[in-house]
DNA sequence: TTTGCATAGTTAAACGTTTATCATACTTTT
DNA sequence: AAAAGTATGATAAACGTTTAACTATGCAAA
């Protein structure tokens, strides 16, 4: 790679000064900053394409403090709801003139470490994640330092920082409302195990919908370990079918469950919505595509980047005053036939 | 966000140079470059720890001149074929010490720009494209301007560069051949209509294979725009379907075309494989859920990533000869009920 | 004539590193 | 005792910017 042209050599070719070429370029002309006769400003844009200039950023970000970068962590970039999600948030953050980098810390604590001390080290403006289970001193200790951050699908309820949620325990219990209403009565919900509130929360709307249908006697949990075994899940599937023959519906609280559930019902020919009812999260080619289309709890993701991206925005531009934006959004049951 | 620790402060509480700090730092001691003395070499790595010192990455790329960032540019990052390639591109790099930024170009000419010199401001080390149709200026600019850069997924044969591409011409023949083997005779192909060599490749192993089996007459190529409006797609199938009732099977040349063909078949009540043989590109989960599981074509993806990464530190740790490095990987048929 | 004020720039320091060269003191060799 | 070597560390310049402070010149007003 050929050394790139530097203010140096256009100060050099024009005969100027290097502060003067910084100024122009950076568009300080008369009534602005600094005063400059327009031939000479003329004479080093010209020379300035010319010689193909591309302002250094890293110089610039070392100079301002400032990378203009965002450090995003999700789970896994290749799951469709973080890579959708990621895709927003970048959308978002290029209107503001920030790119964005990401880390997938498979929601193991280490690699969480490991990501954000890469982030800060490179600087990053501001952090975008989506905490694992047990990330909470890393959190605690990003807020301490006042790294601005903002944290996306789950939070701690014990930290005091910005987040932009799903409504949780909104989604389910209206999901198992629904399928109440539909007739359904003996409805299980399939969770992953882990103490992150947002899977708490879709427990707990389950359960209080239940309840409040005097129905606490059929309430049936499955938990799963989030291990990368997806054995474990259509394991937990089968016993569902099998043990529990009496289960009419199933909801299952995320996408990657949801597919698997279908995978489960798929091979062992269970008849949706006769022998079963069945809610996904997320969305899919797949839940449009199976035989009979999958009901599921639809998350705005778009929203949830753009709250995210400009929650940091707003606490960029005031460092002052540590304001904490805590957004609450709805999701939306998208009512097809495998709920009755 | 509060200042963070520098060798400065490290320098001024142990009461030495910042050059000295910075030796101990980057691991220095005795025997290799610089003499210190123990004694105050972990006083100075004491104090860094105390003071939780993280080197400025920012700085250490101004000196040195290489960011450890590599760019890499796709369609479209949400899209689960781009996904996973990221993802395993990440991983890939990471073990060399890099970390990725992402950008996607939804295969226009001008986002495709606006990366290339985002990344190229920000002194990326490398860069990793899937180059969209029309990027030919781009790259050939690029390349002349010795930028370390490796395409994938496409490439352009009138540019000399390393490249990390499928064996799309095989891929396509075998699965065409699979059909004839399996007695279809009246197979059409549904691609993009673009110049993009991939495209073209797959394009003409259908062709080749159709033409070695006698049934040139039944040769059938829908070509379909690239727009982000997905009816034309449908439109196309249904052409199939209605107006040429005499196609048997189709090949689909891409992940999303397969799915929308798919949609297609679903909403048509076509029956596969029994009134058309279905083979789609790149897998997913619909694909092995839909009631009759879907042949496709499988891309090495992992090992795409790892050649394109491994290409890219073998250019970068020996500058001085440009080694081009042109990699083909092969395709494989994973065959399921839809095909026959 | 002196003062004051625009205008049009230049200088120099700074951001946080790295690294080549230099300096000092002590030890060993001749 | 002088010369040479060694150990330990400091100095300063550099990477490519930005920016506050300064200079120099011309011109109008007092």
């Amino acid at each position: 790679m050929q050394k790139r042209t530097s203010l140096k050599d256009i100060a050099l070719k024009v005969g100027v000064s290097t502060a003067l070429v910084s100024s122009v370029i950076n568009g300080k002309g008369k009534g602005n900053g600094i005063r400059v006769r327009d031939e000479v400003a003329n004479k080093i844009r010209q020379t300035a394409e010319e010689l193909g200039y591309q302002p250094n950023e890293i110089a610039r970000s070392l100079k301002k403090g400032a990378t203009k970068t965002l450090g995003l962590i999700v789970a896994d970039i290749s799951n469709p709801f973080f890579g959708y999600l990621a895709r927003c948030i970048e959308n978002e953050a290029i209107k503001f003139g920030y790119i964005v980098i990401i880390g997938s810390s498979d929601e193991e604590v280490q690699k969480s470490d490991l990501i954000i001390s890469n982030f800060l080290k490179r600087q990053v403006d501001g952090l975008i994640i989506v905490p694992a289970e047990g990330t909470n001193g890393q959190i605690k200790n990003l807020i301490q330092n006042k790294i601005p951050l903002v944290l996306v699908d789950r939070f701690f309820p014990e930290i005091s920082a910005s987040y932009v949620v799903l409504n949780n325990y909104q989604a389910t219990f209206d999901a198992t409302s629904h399928l109440l209403k539909k007739g359904f009565k003996r409805i299980a919900i399939v969770a992953y195990k882990t103490s992150l509130i947002h899977m708490k929360e879709r427990v707990r709307g389950y359960l209080d919908a239940m309840k409040s249908s005097n129905l606490s006697d059929n309430i049936c949990v499955i938990e799963v370990s989030t291990s990368k075994d997806k054995s474990e899940i259509s394991n937990a599937c089968m016993s569902l079918f099998v043990k529990h023959k009496n289960i009419d519906a199933i909801i299952f609280s995320t996408n990657l469950l949801s597919v698997e559930g279908l995978r489960c019902v798929y091979d062992n020919n269970i008849r949706i919505p006769d022998d079963l009812g069945f809610i996904g999260f997320d969305g899919g080619d797949c839940f449009d595509l199976f035989y009979s289309p999958i009901t599921y709890i639809k998350q705005p993701i778009e929203e949830m980047a753009s709250e995210a991206v400009k929650t940091l925005m707003d606490y960029l531009s005031d460092t002052k005053s540590p304001k904490i934006s805590q957004v609450i959004l709805e999701s939306k049951l998208i009512i097809r036939s495998s709920s009755g």
